[in-house]
DNA sequence: TAGAGAACGATTTTT
DNA sequence: TCGTTCTCTA
């Protein structure tokens, strides 16, 4: 053997050494980077770790393991074999010189990912196990990494740098409108429109490109007319404009190409057309790697193609593939269960879990007479793995096709006394009053936000009605000048006469907001909103005491929320905080340490483990959905959700199903899903059978069991559960507020209101759940 | 223009 | 059954 095969032998030694505590099919995902690669990750296989490690490998040793290229004197072999030896020698300029003989910088390598969680865990631990700064590496969403391209560079296509981001709520508006407009309300409704526009976007077709029936043609092209005139994006233009500006701008593409030389893509099963489309304008280079598991694709209905991933080989060249299926988070049984399952759909790379962490209980299979059994017995269930485990609530979580499902179970929870928390529903940041105030803000930065502008305008009531608007639209058409505008300059217009004075006054309290805001923080401006409308007072003259207090909290909590934005960022912004807030998702807030048993759909759940899980409604017709049963491909999908559902639990897997079912307010009898068929006997106790068969009873909640407001218990990001005891004269320290007294508590249905006279800005009212105060002496 | 009552329609939702 | 949207009337 040559001096240099025998240095580049012991270097691969020692990088196997440095990466030992991978296996081997994730050390070779690490060290695979001379062309594209596909990691078919199984759930719980490491996944996330393999990246990181990646990168991490990427940033310290470059491509080292399979270079040939090495720098080397006579004596290097002897520092090599001693390197080998001791862990403590393998740092300093020898050694690097000789390991890592063309290192990447964190600066050229992107990592994308389609939540906000999984990209702040990727930048978290990537700072701690690596020391890379998150400012240099981009691990971003999607959606945020088009936001800063789109930052940047959207001034080519016409828009300008402030934009605005519209969640789907304002493009239903702006669809709506236009569907009345065009006096088409019987034939389509803004759900179904937005749909098509939304896949015609998703599949790179423009409007100008669009072919389909005249009518969505048109209202299609009058939207993107309408969001261009707001200067906004929605969520896949975000996408889409930004695959626009690479295909067609040599420049902007050369000089993205030019940063990002490795590509990372996680959840590549969920991509969609036009996501694959930016992944492949991206790398050029064939310096991709993308993660997925073709078994847990699960969001086919947004537009998601597992074609993707089963393609990937064919669309890009010389592409490997590595296979991780050892599986670090369950048991034997429950994989077994699994693995069972999904091998009964045919479209697939085909894998098979395994774990050595031995075969473990049964999974229980559960036959109950009603949902408020189901409940119940996982209450029942709950207490005693608690009990005899020496488990906490936060090891339990209860999985449900539909949030419908969620009221039985929060029942029962409740009856049992045992805290929860629900996920989806109405997440925080839709709230009617929490958006209302955001639209405020929003107009404040971008005053052509017009349907923001159409929302506030007599949001609370003002006496500005449909006719009024009907009025300054035509205006707007004849004239060409802005809404706002309009607006402000109501009495030069004869037909406005009879409203001038409210729409001046309207456009006066923008004005002075928008003069307040270069001056102001933005968690200031935000309650400076809230007192120039009066809103507290308006919320109150407008709901009954309970759902007034509720929704009063959410938007202190708005205050809080900004407040706490302001303190993580090194320069906090108004439209930075906005640009956050229309980019979140309920489960980016779960803290996993909250003692609270979890609530949530399965598609909610992937990425999550739990000890132990409760998969409840196992019943045809719900899970599967009938739905699905109607769709080609349909029931495939819903297993894939069963696969990630069942492989959610670490130790013990409860699956329920009911005798009857209440569906739209109606009992209906129901049989076991065709999915229980499929999970082997073997792997299965059955621990209670149904009751002899006796008529539904009708149930009617009392009035006192029922939550006050929808979704009143679902945890917000930011807010703390357990209610601490305050007391009059008590200090307390605030984020944002600074040091005060508290001069008055009012208990509350869950909370209470604390009035506390702080030392830089004097009296403030607080809920005591949000605010998080400390104590202080 | 606002509010009351009728009619409708209803999986899943990373951004 | 329940929450949202539509239509009518004061």
């Amino acid at each position: 053997m040559s001096k240099k095969a025998e240095l580049l032998s012991l270097r691969k030694e020692i990088l196997n050494d440095e990466f030992s505590f991978l296996n081997p099919p994730q050390r070779e995902a690490v060290f695979s980077n001379d062309g594209p690669l596909l990691i078919l990750a199984g759930a719980g296989s490491g996944k996330t770790t393999t990246v990181i490690s990646k990168i991490g490998y990427l940033i310290r040793y470059g491509n080292a393991y399979n270079s040939q290229e090495i720098d080397f004197t006579d004596d290097d072999g002897e520092f090599l074999k001693e390197c080998l030896a001791n862990k403590k020698m393998r740092d300093g300029e020898r050694y690097f010189r000789l390991m890592s003989p063309s290192p990447v910088d964190a600066y050229n390598i992107l990592a994308i990912t389609f939540t906000n969680k999984a990209a702040g865990e990727m930048r978290e631990r990537l700072e701690k196990q690596y020391g890379i700064d998150s400012g240099k590496l981009w691990a971003l969403t999607f959606h945020s990494f088009c936001v800063r391209i789109l930052r940047r560079f959207c001034d080519r296509l016409g828009y300008n740098r402030n934009f605005t981001i519209y969640d789907d709520t304002d493009s239903h508006r702006v669809i709506e409108s236009l569907i009345k407009k065009y006096r088409l309300t019987e034939r389509y409704n803004a759900k179904t429109v937005a749909r098509i526009i939304s896949t015609a976007k998703s599949r790179n077709t423009s409007a100008d490109e669009y072919s389909g029936e005249n009518d969505i043609e048109k209202i299609y092209r009058d939207y993107q007319a309408e969001l261009k005139a707001a200067n906004a994006f929605d969520f896949d233009d975000l996408i889409f404009m930004t695959v626009r500006l690479l295909s067609l701008d040599e420049d902007v593409k050369s000089i993205v190409n030019n940063r990002f030389r490795y590509i990372l893509v996680d959840e590549y099963q969920d991509t969609n057309p036009i996501q694959e489309r930016l992944i492949s304008l991206l790398a050029p280079s064939g310096r991709i790697c993308v993660v997925g598991d073709d078994d847990q694709s699960i969001y086919r209905f947004m537009g998601a193609q597992v074609e993707n991933i089963l393609n990937f080989e064919k669309r890009f060249r010389n592409a490997k593939t590595v296979r991780l299926e050892q599986n670090y988070r369950s048991t034997q049984t429950i994989l077994d269960a699994a693995n069972a399952v999904i091998k009964n759909n045919e479209d697939r790379k085909g894998k098979n879990l395994w774990t050595d962490a031995g075969e473990g209980e049964k999974i229980s299979v559960c036959h109950l007479q009603s949902q408020s059994e189901e409940g119940d017995f996982i209450c029942r269930a709950i207490t005693e793995r608690k009990e005899k485990e020496g488990l906490r609530n936060n090891d339990f979580c209860v999985l449900y096709r539909t949030n419908a499902q969620s009221g039985a179970i929060e029942h029962a929870l409740r009856l049992h006394g045992i805290s929860y928390r629900v996920f989806g529903g109405l997440p925080f940041f839709k709230r009617k009053e929490v958006q209302d105030i955001l639209a405020y803000m929003n107009v404040i930065c971008n005053p052509n936000d017009r349907t923001r502008l159409l929302r506030i305008i007599n949001e609370p009531k003002r006496g500005i009605g449909d006719t009024t608007i009907e009025k300054i639209n035509s205006i707007c058409d004849k004239t060409g000048r802005s809404f706002f505008d309009i607006t402000a300059h109501a009495d030069s217009y004869a037909e406005l006469q009879r409203s001038a004075e409210k729409l001046k006054d309207f456009a006066g309290i923008i004005n002075e907001l928008t003069e307040k805001s270069e001056r102001m923080r933005p968690s200031e401006l935000c309650s400076e909103i809230i007192s120039s409308i009066h809103y507290e007072y308006e919320l109150k003259k407008q709901y009954e005491t309970n759902e007034a207090i509720s929704r009063i909290e959410n938007v202190r909590e708005l205050i809080n929320s900004i407040a706490g934005y302001e303190e993580a960022e090194e320069n906090p912004t108004l439209l930075g905080y906005l640009e956050q807030t229309a980019l979140v998702s309920a489960t980016d807030s779960l803290d996993e340490n909250e003692p609270a048993v979890t609530l949530m759909t399965m598609h909610c759940a992937k990425g999550l483990e739990f000890n132990t899980v409760f998969i409840t409604g196992f019943e045809e017709g719900l899970f599967p959905s009938s739905i699905s049963l109607l769709e080609t491909g349909g029931v495939e999908e819903e297993r894939r959700l069963c696969y990630v559902a069942i492989t959610r639990a670490k130790k013990k897997l409860f699956i329920t199903n009911v005798a009857s079912r209440m569906i739209f307010g109606s009992a209906r009898p129901a049989i076991p899903s065709r999915f229980l068929k499929e999970i082997p006997e073997e792997l299965i106790e059955e621990t209670e059978t149904r009751r002899p068969e006796r008529p539904a009873q009708r149930r009617t909640k009392p009035l006192s069991e029922r939550p006050l407001l929808t979704n009143s218990v679902t945890v917000m990001p930011g807010s703390k559960a357990p209610t601490k005891k305050y007391r009059t004269g008590q200090r307390v320290r605030h984020k944002v507020f600074g040091d005060g007294v508290i001069t008055g508590v009012t208990e509350m249905s869950s909370d209470s209101m604390l009035e506390v006279e702080f030392e830089t800005v004097g009296k403030k009212k607080l809920m005591a759940n949000y605010a998080n105060l400390k104590e202080i002496l």
